[in-house]
DNA sequence: GCTAAATAATACGGTTCCGAAACGAACGGA
DNA sequence: TCCGTTCGTTTCGGAACCGTATTATTTAGC
């Protein structure tokens, strides 16, 4: 069941979405994430575990140290939690929060809400 | 006539958008810029004219010099021009090119494809 | 046991961005 | 004609990010 948009509609829902990342100032809502910060997160949230640093920077086509300051910030937020691999001492594991899910589910929500409210 | 898109494919199709922008290092698309930067581009090319350094930033929320950085920036890429108002010299007009309206379709049709491979 | 490979983190130098404040140019009302 | 106001830009100090290179720790192969 795919979903039909036309790049018109895409573009509207994405600037609607932009924008309100960009202009809502809530204090509880980091707005000023990086692109890559946001992609980081979300890519931990939406992908299956376990995640660790080399892997995500694999994926994401950066270099590793990008992904070890983003976790830096993102866990500066509480928004994820790093955890040293039991079975292979030498990686971290990146870990999920509660807080971290309820601000992705708010991202959802976000763009879902947009999506509706589009016109045709 | 609506869109409807379920949180959990809306925040599918935003990883998706994110992760392409990020990822994907195309040379001739500046995958680097600020979620500000991406959204002032936006505000520019979808919302009617004329655009002054004013309205964009009360429209966005931000300072002044956020907007005149940004245009800078945009303008290096070719993306936006400014132009004096005659009418009211003190005034900037932003104006769109080719190569930005180029640039933005190129996202929007982005943005659509991705919806179109949308999962259930 | 010892050495090579792998992993994450850190150091370093440079670039860019930010917000606040100051500035110059242009307008407008008295 | 002044003088206050508006607009965009610039400046300043500080913070964040980047890429490269280096480090410490751990693993694996011989």
């Amino acid at each position: 069941m795919p979903v039909t948009l036309r790049p018109a509609q895409a573009l509207k829902l994405m600037h609607e979405v932009f924008f309100d990342l960009v202009a809502d100032a809530r204090p509880d809502f980091a707005s000023d994430f990086t692109l890559r910060q946001v992609t980081i997160l979300l890519t931990i949230y939406l992908n299956p575990p376990p995640h660790t640093v080399r892997g995500l920077a694999k994926k994401l086509n950066v270099t590793k140290p990008v992904i070890t300051r983003a976790l830096d910030t993102l866990g500066k937020y509480e928004l994820v939690t790093r955890r040293r691999d039991e079975a292979d001492l030498r990686n971290v594991i990146i870990q999920r929060t509660v807080k971290g899910a309820l601000y992705v589910e708010t991202l959802g929500d976000m763009v879902s809400k947009s999506a509706a409210a589009l016109g045709p």
